[in-house]
DNA sequence: TATTACATGCAAAATAATTGCAAATAAATA
DNA sequence: TATTTATTTGCAATTATTTTGCATGTAATA
């Protein structure tokens, strides 16, 4: 998949560096959103802090990862290319996060960005449903 | 008004305290949601920083306020009591937000937070559209 | 291989949020 | 109303998160 990922962040505009291809491959075997500090821990203080955030920053531009907000007062990144486009349950006790998705939900989602009159497009979404986890309940 | 609040305060196991009072009096005249510096501008420095943290983290624990996070890197608190629900379309380019709210979306919502197996009960939920509003397209 | 524009690392700083503790005060009680 | 008590507040300090500037390094291109 190396190879993969050289093509897509050549394609996006970006060079096929070390540090963004070992990004990208890290983020592929994850389930749930990382934050910087996870990310950073994972890759072994491999990378600067500093590159890590321009990185993600500029990667998210591109749409290649996605930033999520889980209200835990930082940024959480995952991949979105390969992936079904999916939401997050949250526990609000141990902070457990949780992929979903739903159909019907998509669509009746689809339909209210086509009534956002007030704006003229809508590019992405994010919803997060906050509750107790079976462990935490 | 004030009596209002004073009495929600209690009810929710505050003291009715001038600076929550006026924190919640502030929030009933504003449309969007406010960041901690747009508060603290708004109450004239009358209230420490650190006390405004804690009665913002308070107060939305109790669900008298909600909290919402618009990818700006900060949350953003506005009043939930007295309020219909609803969402928010966030500009990507100038920061604008607006309310919306839809129906059809909402019972689509509640359907799917029942068919979140994973978690055994969701209190809330937070959904934004992010895109570009009239004047920035 | 040489060139060039993009990417990285380091230092520093800006921004955002939290903790501990003593003093102040709202609410309950006498 | 005076007294008591637990909550709330303010201050100082700290931690956490993210950003900026600049010199150096390196992937892509010719």
């Amino acid at each position: 998949m190396q190879q993969g990922f050289k093509e897509m962040l050549r394609k996006a505009g970006f060079r096929a560096t070390p540090g963004k291809v070992a990004l990208l491959e890290l983020l592929q075997d994850e389930v749930k959103p990382l934050t910087v500090v996870e990310i950073q821990k994972k890759l072994r203080q491999k990378q600067d802090t500093v590159t890590l955030y321009r990185s993600l920053e500029a990667l998210t531009e591109k749409n290649l990862l996605a930033r999520s907000e889980l209200g835990h007062g930082h940024a959480h990144y995952e991949l979105s290319v390969g992936k079904k486009h999916h939401h997050h349950l949250v526990c609000t006790s141990c902070e457990r996060v949780e992929d979903f998705s739903d159909p019907s939900l998509e669509t009746a989602l689809i339909k209210a960005a086509k009534n956002a009159k007030a704006f003229k497009s809508i590019n992405s979404h994010s919803l997060e449903l906050f509750g107790l986890c079976a462990r935490c309940s």
